[in-house]
DNA sequence: CCCAATTATACTCATTGCGAGCATAATAGG
DNA sequence: CCTATTATGCTCGCAATGAGTATAATTGGG
């Protein structure tokens, strides 16, 4: 399976085989919505071949992205590589590589790309949006339902291990919710049988989520976690904001990619003792209620140290 | 480059370029000496054509690594994808994409691999190992080349960026270590023509290290400070560890992968606290001081809750 | 013009986590 | 018996953090 040297004969058959793909999940939050790209109505993540023209991945994918949606891309990082056989049908004989793509992207989605092509997240992870609360879906559902697959296990120990992992991930029997969790709460409906992508392999009924085609809902699992763990430890966010805006605007888009909400007075501190922003000047008219001052990310600080983030 | 779905044409004959490796970065730590598996005289990670036969990126890994160490790997998790296309000379028409996997082995390298195979990770990062103090390497070789590599910018304020970026990576002009940036360490080295790999390149003299084969030290690198940080966050480092181990043991283990030293009765409070281990009921004797308890990893904790690292 | 609703912003307080150190216990080896 | 070495228990103080109180400045509706 593996040599100990790159180059040999014998492989040459088996590698002509092999294709790679790009996969973006690629992010913005206009206003405080947490929303994600995709084609074919939503049931698709934006994909392609991976082509020799291009130095590299991401400058590919930069060069792509920005063609598309006519906004610069302001981060991009590697999320994973896929490339388990049954990943689909065809792949009996040739090995597809996935080579996933998390993009955050400041704009407001735009004239270049169908006003629906931009989906708010939680359509396709409902049970991940606790902004107001846990949503009434998981313990109404997918707590009875996950109950019922932990009972069906067969060894008394096999029962209690799914029922752990599931109030684990899932935080019932007073655990508390971890929003990191992403794709461990979507690995263990699919390993229940709960999602669609799963009844479609083993059958049975699916809880309330968007599905999407192949193992994309897998993919953008793995970017939504991965963004939510980031956020805490470097200043992404910003990569989603406007040039100016208040601190209750930053605030929003925290909590739209957390899928919580924080507590302002505290919030606000942590972003000021940080110094990641610096006031512009100008005031906000429209809050609604009494003005906000403008604030502006502090380019500076990226250089400055490997700064902490926003929580 | 990108295009909206993967099944198109024209990319066939761009496909049939590309080709697969995997590459593996296996870490052991018998008695505290951090070493990872390296094949032809320590200056190539393993690795290997990627071929269809295996049901998933990690399983064809681990039975391969298992298969030639004649040890179970206990943990393995993906580190990055490489595809671009400067990697090497030959890839000017042929892409290669490697994918490259972080191993972790409890066992002691043993009769199966070469006595020199498995070596200690510090030959090739001299300046990451700060468990007696700064190795004086970096105060004398390295953070001066830094500043005169700074001081070759042309503008002021290239030049002060330069100057902050390396500070804060390597930790002088008092900031403080953060021996998570293996990396980006790496990296600045690498621009600022101070590592082998770039004086290939652009000539120039390199400061110590033992060099690698083509883009496997950045690999390693990488590796090294992902497991840096996951050390803190999950409980990784007992997939290094025999089956019973003394707490100092353990404290070593950590230290040889993190590079610094921790505070004995502080690492103790956190692991107990945690629940982490549990007494064998047996005592280590030879610990040339008072006998040691004996523990072992409470497995259950995998289940119970989405536990936190040793640190 | 006043009042309710909404948002901004300044402080305070208690708890916790964590770094750092002191003190004591138990062994080996000379 | 003394010293070196390791194990182990405990305390102190600071910094970070979660949560609440109080006050200021708006808008919009009666």
């Amino acid at each position: 399976m593996l040599k100990t040297s790159g180059a040999d004969k014998e492989g040459a058959a088996e590698r002509r085989a092999i294709s790679a793909d790009l996969i973006a999940v690629l992010v913005a939050a206009p206003n405080g919505n947490p929303v994600v790209l995709t084609v074919k109505e939503g049931t698709t993540l934006p994909s392609g071949p991976f082509a020799l023209g291009h130095r590299s991945l991401q400058s590919g994918l930069r060069d792509w992205v920005e063609q598309q949606t006519g906004h610069p891309l302001g981060y991009i990082e590697q999320l994973y590589t896929f490339a388990d056989r049954d990943r689909s049908i065809e792949e009996a004989t040739r090995r597809v590589i996935s080579i996933s793509y998390l993009g955050l992207t400041r704009e407001e989605p735009s004239h270049r790309t169908p006003p629906d092509s931009w989906r708010n997240w939680y359509e396709f992870f409902p049970w991940e949006d606790h902004r107001t609360g846990a949503p009434a879906l998981i313990d109404d559902i997918i707590v009875p339902r996950l109950r019922q697959w932990a009972d069906a296990a067969e060894q008394q120990d096999k029962r209690q291990n799914r029922l752990r992992r599931a109030a684990s991930v899932f935080g019932f029997d007073d655990r508390h919710w971890n929003e990191e969790l992403v794709l461990q709460r979507y690995e263990l409906l699919f390993e229940a049988g709960l999602v669609e992508e799963a009844v479609r392999i083993k059958g049975g009924t699916a809880v309330p989520g968007r599905t999407m085609t192949g193992d994309h809902r897998r993919i953008l699992a793995t970017g939504i976690g991965r963004l939510r763990t980031k956020i805490k430890y470097r200043p992404v966010v910003f990569e989603l904001m406007p040039p100016a805006f208040t601190l209750l605007q930053l605030q929003r888009a925290v909590e739209a990619l957390a899928g919580v909400t924080v507590h302002k007075q505290n919030f606000r501190r942590l972003i000021e003792q940080q110094d990641l922003v610096e006031e512009t000047g100008e005031m906000s008219a429209d809050t609604g209620g009494r003005p906000a001052k403008l604030f502006r990310f502090r380019h500076a600080v990226l250089d400055e140290r490997l700064v902490a983030g926003t929580k």
